[in-house]
RNA sequence: GCCCCCAUCGUCUAGCGGCCUAGGACGGUUCCUUCUCAAGGAACAAAUCGUCGGUCCGAAUCCGACUGGGGGUACCA
């Protein structure tokens, strides 16, 4: 049996969840391990938080990452629909045929009745849960209700003795009791499935083999599971990686870290680095390196060795590595993906080429790149210290002598220093403001050689 | 409250009963290199393996309790 994985993201945010992203990676990962298919499904079956334009966002980050899909609704495929909203009347029938041999049933209560019985629970510290109230009404008054055009959502019926218990691939085997596991609802008033419904319904009929998610679904897989034998189905396997934090160890928030993927990519991450730290919260390479390609990691990947705790999301790591990956990429790719970054790059690949040796190792990310580069661009207007005019002259003087290569230039300044009496780390700190502007930034004399030497001598006459 | 998951340096982790006086990486500190900043090299600091009990000749590794952290408790996913 070829090995099936998903992800199944709502669209109700700006974009790709960086969680996401990362359960996304594994499931894609195990597929393409065992030349399996990775598909994508939106599950937008909350209408009242959806995000115009979010599908889409999800679909592009997702792309960008370098994570393809084989299936999605914007590829269609075997399964197709991909979007369960226009799958709505397979969920209708599949709950109807629960409600049928008794393992679902219609309920008619209102939002204030429930919420007033969740009160009143909570007063007497009981656990909130449906109380059962229309699972009494007979079936057949039920339907009429139904027929007659009364609202009404469908329940399952959790029976209230026994325990569920499943296996998850990483975690072991994990129970509930089954009288702590709520009616839940199947099917909304509105006629979309809730998740929990759609989830099972989908994953069976589109043949998934593996549900790869986040452990915060853990305590609702029982129900699931409850759900597949309902429907006499086989349960597929579960995995249930860890979710990822903010340094304050609660569940990764918007409210304390970008959680966007294209966060990361404004930001100017590359995503393989991205990849590979997702990748490294996840799981450990065996021989213990922090660097790997995906597909080095797909060569070793193995399910079981998944981790179980839930890693602080550490943005420093993550530069280190952006860090890595900028420094060994090659002048074209780097060239290229700098272009597409950063629109105030000149598309000159003779100049840059020239400028990223000088600059790609002091880099973390591409965003770096102008803040170190742009003096090559732009006279600096002006320098965060004033220049010593006395010595600006003299430099001025003595370099217009030197033959213009970096090893004559330092010559000519370490010859002036020395005859002059002055420290050479000074000369050297006054040229780089004249120059740059700045007082940090890549190698000084190998800039002057890049910038020319009529560009160079005119800074430098600025401040004479 | 109830249910569930988790627990090794600040952070990410290796470790799956003896190889551990606990190894690596990020970050930090110091030094070398050096025109600045990086990169690179060298070194240092940093974990009584959450606590307490067991099991065992022997436990970071197995079991239990506790503690701590996290997650879940919706007609949200």
């Amino acid at each position: 049996m070829t090995i099936r994985t998903r992800i199944a993201p709502s669209p109700t945010g700006l974009d790709l969840h960086i969680g996401n992203a990362y359960t996304a990676l594994i499931n894609s990962v195990l597929a393409r391990k065992h030349g399996g298919q990775f598909i994508v499904r939106i599950e937008d079956t909350d209408r009242t938080r959806l995000v115009e334009g979010s599908e889409q966002k999800i679909l592009s980050s997702l792309a960008w990452l370098g994570i393809p899909h084989a299936e999605g609704p914007d590829i269609g495929g075997p399964y197709a629909p991909y979007r369960q909203s226009e799958r709505l009347p397979s969920y209708k029938t599949y709950a109807e045929e629960l409600v049928a041999n008794g393992h679902a049933y219609y309920c008619f209560c209102t939002a204030s009745r429930l919420e007033e019985m969740r009160k009143t629970q909570e007063a007497n510290k009981l656990p909130p849960m449906y109380d059962g109230l229309c699972k009494a009404i007979a079936p057949d008054d039920a339907r009429k209700r139904v027929a007659a055009g009364e609202r009404h959502v469908i329940r399952m019926n959790v029976p209230d003795t026994g325990v569920t218990t499943f296996t998850d691939l990483i975690r072991g085997e994990i129970s509930f009791e089954n009288k702590l596991i709520d009616d839940q609802v199947l099917l909304k008033s509105d006629g979309y499935p809730t998740y929990h419904l759609g989830v099972v319904v989908d994953d069976h009929v589109m043949n998934i083999t593996h549900i790869i998610r986040g452990e915060e679904w853990i305590p609702s897989t029982p129900k699931h599971i409850l759900l597949y034998r309902f429907f006499g189905w086989d349960i597929p396997n579960i995995a249930h990686v860890s979710v990822l934090r903010n340094p304050d160890r609660s569940k990764l928030s918007k409210r304390k870290n970008p959680v966007w993927v294209s966060d990361y990519r404004a930001k100017g991450f590359l995503p393989e680095a991205i990849r590979n730290y997702l990748a490294g919260m996840a799981w450990s390479y065996p021989d213990g390196r922090d660097i790997f390609s995906t597909e080095e990691m797909i060569g070793v990947f193995d399910m079981s060795q998944l981790k179980t705790t839930a890693p602080i999301f550490d943005t420093e790591k993550l530069r280190w590595v952006n860090g890595e990956y900028i420094r060994n990429m090659d002048a074209a790719s780097l060239r290229s993906a700098l272009y597409a970054f950063d629109s105030r790059i000149p598309h000159d690949d003779a100049l840059t080429d020239r400028i990223l040796p000088l600059v790609a190792e002091r880099m973390k990310t591409l965003a770096e790149f102008w803040t170190l580069a742009s003096f090559f661009y732009e006279k600096p207007a002006e320098t965060e210290k004033p220049c010593d005019r006395n010595i600006c002259a003299e430099l001025a003087t003595a370099l217009s002598h030197a033959e213009w290569t970096h090893g004559a230039m330092e010559q000519s300044v370490r010859t002036l220093a020395d005859a002059k009496g002055w420290k050479a780390k000074d000369v050297f700190m006054q040229l780089r403001l004249a120059i740059t502007g700045k007082t940090v930034g890549p190698p000084l004399l190998e800039s002057m050689e890049v910038l020319g030497k009529e560009e160079s001598l005119g800074r430098l006459s600025r401040y004479i």
